[in-house]
DNA sequence: GTTACTGCAAACTTTTTGCACGACA
DNA sequence: TGTCGTGCAAAAAGTTTGCAGTAAC
């Protein structure tokens, strides 16, 4: 929780505006949860955002964090880091390679790019530790779900 | 599946090599689930390759495949896709930024890079659909992990 | 013949869902 | 006051583990 104050303050604020605008009540827990992942720089699990909040909401439930995070993905206000929901998937290519990734179905495709195979790792990275591979990840729409979108304005 | 058979049986020898260099038997089902891997392009996640896998080998269990993709991912032979393992994480930072991951704990730490946001998709991306943002991993070790391995060699 | 691997079943973890009560607007 | 959101409990989904029999070396 290395995020200075003013900035979590400002989140929790986009966080609460975004809210009200979409029509969705400002309940003490929705609020204690933004405020929760605003301040928080490690990219919790919701796990971890309940035990925080909980010590200013000891009643608050684990599911509710669950419903809260995931209306608060759902308006894009925070981001499943890599995110493909669901099970662990596996690649078995082991040549340089990118990804795309469909944020609706969660479709990965591999890129082949001798450009982005040329992307260094700043210098700043040395800071944090050895860097072993540097990939890009592309996120977007794939092709098959604008249609979809396209033919069927759901 | 549309990896070209003789690339698919080039990946599954290599698979096959690693095991049995590192002193791991070669048995039916390890060779079928590393072939079922090797054959696919679509990142597919436990239960697809069960799901295959079982057409070949059909008293094969479920376990053994998470058992064998958990050793092929030890050996380095697959990754598994955006690999943080565990719970999903969340990431409420909704400015321009990039990560870095650690491979052995999971950390994983914001990166701010003007550099790396100049970073364009290739112009082949837009056959895969629209892209909406372009994101920079870096993959490595972290320095407290690395303190520990030196300290304590293992 | 050993020992590692497998299949089975059960446990565990993470996430989702139905329902009735309570709180926001 | 009406409706949405919450807490509880149970279920679903994904993954791991102990054990006894089986197969690889």
């Amino acid at each position: 929780m290395t995020v200075p104050e003013h900035e979590a303050e400002r989140r929790a604020s986009v966080f609460a505006e975004a809210l009200r605008a979409q029509g969705f009540r400002l309940t003490h827990q929705r609020l204690e949860v933004a405020r929760e992942i605003a301040r928080s720089d490690t990219h919790p699990e919701v796990e971890t955002i309940y035990r925080g909040v909980r010590e200013r909401v000891p009643t608050i439930s684990l599911d509710t964090v669950y419903r809260t995070v995931a209306t608060l993905a759902d308006l894009g206000l925070v981001t499943r880091v890599d995110a493909i929901a669901g099970a662990t998937r596996y690649d078995a290519n082991r040549d340089r390679h990118h990804h795309f990734v469909c944020t609706r179905c969660g479709l990965i495709r591999d890129l082949y790019s001798p450009i982005l195979d040329g992307t260094q790792a700043p210098e700043e990275a040395a800071e944090l530790g050895t860097v072993e591979s540097v990939t890009v990840q592309l996120r977007g729409i794939c092709g098959e779900c604008k249609r979809k979108e396209s033919s069927c304005e759901r």
